[in-house]
DNA sequence: CTGTTAGCGCGTTCAC
DNA sequence: GTGAACGCGCTAACAG
């Protein structure tokens, strides 16, 4: 292996006879450089593949022409199929991207804020935990300059920029069709107490039950997956439907209706929420919500990057809440 | 939204009546410095949450503190997971992380490689694609000072640092659990042509045969996911267990058995490769081999940081190739 | 023990 | 049109 001689700025310069200022100027596609002398030198640059370095740019700029993104773990496909797209959009504009997960606590959170904050990355699209009471630190990055846009679920007691998907009528829209299709007396698992999608979710419920004119709703409340089972068995089962805060407490639903060997969706019809890898798994398929992880990208990068550029201008901006809409997906457990 | 204040060593300088060098001499520990200025100086570090600026350290010392990863999607839980442990890994030693998809194509991959060298990472970890006529970008990159890890796949033309999961093992351990557990004729769904792993993996299927005196070998081989119920339409169904390359041929295979009213495992046991979560959501859940994802990690970690600090010093490190491990996890799908 | 100086590689004045 | 000189923030070398 070589030793580590990487070609500059000077190498150029020397090679071809200029200085570094006009060797800079051309391959910056400066217009006062006469488009021969940007040839050549470009062409010497190619063929030596010189790349500027970074640290140097970065010194002098005071931009990184990266950015960071926050998420609690790599373990839900949602939040990758998210960062995937964040990373493709990112690309386009030619901007770097570091990842960090926060883990599940308030101090690994901060940590990775920190960390971001650190690494002077441009923004920061953040997918925060469930909400805390804490949340200090997020204006003190805001107040370093750093940008941040939210992504799928609120901080309530922060003003700022989020992207979320539309949870509210996602679940309003599935509940909906479930009704319409027959389904007399659905059952909702709700999801943890302190998360917005989930508050959102559980209101889509019962407004749809109320649109509907039906009064009788039914919310059974799981703080976690391992919480289902457990709750299906204490709770009747006169329902014809349950519908779940996500695809996993959907899967839960299926195996213990499975083992009781209730028919799906003969008897009771089940639908989740996010469109999971796993509802192609499950046998029946799992009808779930869709939720748009690909413009959710899309539309937190170009968010983000349109922050950063008011920002250097020193024109302040207003926050935004954008809300994308989800699509019902309907599989084999519904009837 | 405050303007972008970054404060800096002079700064801190200015307000303690100290020069730049002393307070970055007390930041760094610097032995010579009364301890009582160090505390002071930490103190208002913290105080105006101090950071160094990176760019500047960078520039200075050429070295980064990033590594980059680079793998083909975020599509296979088993690459994210991978990618996680390193993450974590790479925490503990103070390290950051670059993450890129290379996609499939070689145009993307050699894009994705030449992006963490412009980047300045001070190593690579990187999953490779299928095998490519044309690698001599990789030596570009080892040849700019740039140490890479390749995991879990081989490139065969390159002499370089491997950890790889023990496929062959894996796989031979595999089958010969389906022979001692009373399987007689064993389909093998093999996978791509061209990708080192699935290589071993039919070679530790063949190799378990023979040295179980069984000569009838029936390999089915399928470039893709795609491929899988199309081939096994056209192959005479005198098996009674089917393995394969991956744990998404196996759900395949399932789907395809379920179909034609095949029992599973009662009178088909089938076996995959990896330990996919979606293992657990199929029905009967999937048996697999599982990979060392957490080894995977720390152990390449380890070995790229060493390899970068050998680099350091001048000492020219021996290519290793490190296999680790698999574990067989017999679950619903075998009999 | 501490301050001064220099320089990492680049882009951008300001001169010519 | 082009070059010389400066500075981004930091640390290492060199004084004192």
């Amino acid at each position: 292996m070589k030793p580590n001689r990487r070609v500059k700025l000077s190498d150029l310069a020397s090679k071809l006879g200029l200085s570094t200022s006009t060797v800079s100027r051309a391959l910056n596609d400066h217009p006062k450089i006469p488009t021969a002398t940007k040839k050549r030198v470009q062409l010497l640059a190619d063929e030596l593949s010189y790349h500027p370095n970074p640290f140097a740019k970065g010194l002098l700029k005071q931009k990184t022409k990266t950015i960071g993104v926050l998420l609690p773990s790599f373990k839900l496909p949602f939040f990758v199929d998210i960062t995937d797209n964040i990373q493709k959009e990112l690309k386009s504009y030619g901007y770097n991207l570091i990842v960090t997960t926060t883990g599940k606590s308030l101090k690994d959170e901060k940590e990775a804020f920190w960390k971001m904050a650190k690494a002077h990355v441009d923004g920061i699209i953040a997918i925060i935990n469930q909400d805390h009471e804490e949340v200090s630190f997020l204006n003190d990055i805001l107040d370093e300059g750093i940008p941040i846009i939210f992504i799928d679920r609120v901080v309530e007691s922060i003003d700022a920029n989020y992207v979320l998907s539309d949870d509210f009528t996602g679940s309003y829209t599935a509940i909906d069709h479930l009704i319409k299709t027959g389904h007399k007396k659905i059952l909702y698992l709700e999801g943890p107490e302190n998360l917005s999608t989930s508050f959102y979710r559980t209101q889509g419920y019962l407004e749809a039950l109320k649109d509907n004119q039906i009064n009788d709703t039914n919310v059974l409340s799981c703080e976690n997956v391992d919480e289902v089972k457990l709750k299906l068995q204490s709770c009747p089962s006169s329902y014809d439907a349950i519908a779940c805060f996500n695809d996993y407490y959907a899967f839960e639903a299926l195996e213990y209706l499975q083992a009781q060997k209730v028919q799906v969706p003969n008897q009771v019809s089940i639908i989740g929420f996010a469109d999971e890898p796993l509802c192609k798994y499950t046998s029946p398929k799992l009808s779930t919500v869709a939720q748009p992880c690909e413009e959710i990208g899309k539309i937190s990068v170009s968010n983000l990057l349109n922050e950063i550029n008011s920002l250097q201008i020193n024109q302040p901006t207003e926050f935004k809440t954008i809300k994308i809409p989800t699509t019902l997906k309907i599989r084999e457990s519904c009837k």
